[in-house]
DNA sequence: CTGAAAGCGCTTACAG
DNA sequence: CTGAAAGCGCTTACAG
């Protein structure tokens, strides 16, 4: 930097105000600094800059599980908006140990980072507050949230999810829905039942209760052997949601097995949108998790805090997607 | 810093040692030293470190695909290595297009990275040099290689995984082995059927050429397809290889579908050790991909080369390792 | 063994 | 509009 004032016969001041684009330069003065710039190939140097302004343009997302499923769209989506802002991103592992989440935290404030993702690669569920105190470093909780924290969690709408594979179903003509939940502990089943139930109930077509089972895996055996019990049935469904893609590559089994149609006799709906789900034969319906979009809003709304937005305790839904495929679409 | 070095009554300059480890310090100002900054719960500004000590203990990892099915386990390696140092971890995605490959370079050096994983989530061959010329900071390739550059790349040894295979199927007597190979156009396939026909030739038992297809698809539906042709024959093997847990997958069901059992009338070996693997049915013999020990081996080679080691142009080649499961074990 | 001093490469009031 | 000066929080020769 101090070549290139003395090269342009200015002051490294002006240097500073030139490369932050500040207004207060002459156009010729800085014309002439940007082509000795250019000329030198000048790159300023972040960790100098870091230190005097006191940021550091870098975030960190923070994991509890970095081979999740879902870890690297979720991670892609934070990148994205980060990089959009030319924020680097931090990576982390905790491996849910509160201790090396705690090893990582004073690592990454010790960096002085701008702000901070605390990642489920898992399951959606609440969790207590960060390892450490995070007193001056705005946060945001990714796919889990907090309880009483007073920052923004952001989540997927698996209410309005349901919601969406319920309303295809009715206007595909189903009225006997069967429901494959996924297990009980895992707190995401709870909201697609309520939004599939509030839908359907909605419509005048209330869900029969003795075609909602709760699975114990999340495994398409699970989906098979539930589904197989619905078809033998006197009165079996003409359509199974299934809370998940891989219950619902078992159903799409258990129906074929059974030599009915898919989705003539049987239409069958997922969740998740995981890529088996293109592959199916048929190729499965099903409701897309929105998990760029929702990396995509916690990098957002992290930069917006460190930015000086406001931060509360609050519960940000992202929309999911209905994909819809060959086993509803004749 | 000065808060501790005013009430230790110390310079800071001996703070500073004390901090770095230092042995010029005496052992009771150190303890001292030390119990203030216990008190005072000082912490290092990593920031102003890196600007004075000109290294900042952060490498980066720049991957053409962070969603490559791959790509997670990877990255654990490389997190897991560089933690072990307390070394943080920039994460960069380049979607494999030059020209953000060169930003984000770009953004890294300004940053002043100590070194760079250059990574493909994809899979292995060849590629260019760095987007930008990286006279000053280490890197090396991972899961794939450059040509010529004075570097490493880290790498699955696919032709000694196939080896490990081989040589499972002629211990469990297997002596007519099928081989359904992945797309030509994918570098490892030439690897792993060396590997095989090596092995089978060595034994004195030479690979019948008329039972090795190559699949256009890694797909379970060309693994199928391949498998029924083979079924079909007067003289069946007794044993399939498959490139992939994929196209495995694919041999399963249709050895399955003639009712003939596994292993008892074939045994099946895949390749890749993805999740799905464990899951078939029956569970499904594999040659698993070191991507976790890739990872590893790639974060302590460019650690190394960071504090000084010399690098060279070098394939360096982690052993696979055979999953025996229900698919080759009665 | 300890500390005074310089300096890493920037940015930011502030004076002109 | 431009620049001299101070300073961000450390580490590192160097002197004692």
């Amino acid at each position: 930097m101090r070549d290139v004032a003395t090269v342009a016969g200015v002051s490294t001041a002006t240097v500073s105000k030139v490369l932050n684009d500040r207004p207060d330069v002459g156009p010729e003065v800085r014309q002439r600094v940007l082509d000795t710039i250019g000329r030198l190939g000048y790159r300023v140097n972040t960790v100098a800059r870091g230190l005097r302004s006191r940021t550091t343009d870098t975030i960190a997302i923070l994991t509890d599980d970095l081979e999740g499923i879902f870890t690297t769209a979720l991670m892609r989506g934070v990148e994205e908006a980060a990089s959009a802002y030319d924020v680097s991103v931090l990576l982390a592992n905790s491996y849910g140990d509160p201790e090396k989440e705690r090893k990582h935290l004073r690592r990454l404030l010790d960096r002085q980072v701008d702000g901070l993702i605390i990642m489920s690669g898992n399951r959606v569920r609440p969790r207590s507050g960060p390892a450490l105190p995070l007193p001056d470093t705005p946060y945001v909780f990714l796919y889990e949230y907090g309880m009483s924290e007073p920052v923004p969690s952001i989540l997927p709408d698996d209410c309005g999810g349901a919601a969406l594979a319920a309303e295809h179903l009715l206007d595909i003509g189903r009225r006997r829905i069967g429901f494959i939940n996924g297990p009980a502990s895992w707190e995401a089943t709870a909201d697609r039942l309520d939004g599939l139930s509030a839908t359907l109930r909605a419509a005048g077509q209330p869900l029969d209760p003795t075609l909602v089972h709760h699975a114990t895996t999340w495994s398409p055996e699970d989906g098979y052997r539930l589904t197989d019990a619905m078809l033998t049935r006197p009165d079996p469904p003409d359509a199974i949601f299934c809370a998940s893609d891989d219950l619902a590559t078992g159903a799409l089994a258990a129906i074929h097995d059974r030599d009915l149609t898919i989705p003539g006799d049987v239409a069958v709906v997922g969740f998740d949108d995981r890529s088996l789900a293109v592959h199916q034969r048929p190729p499965l319906t099903t409701v897309a998790l929105p998990l760029l979009e929702m990396g995509r809003v916690a990098g957002q709304r992290l930069l917006s805090a460190v930015n000086g937005a406001d931060q509360h305790h609050e519960l940000i839904k992202v929309p999911c997607e209905l994909k819809v495929r060959a086993s509803t679409a004749p």
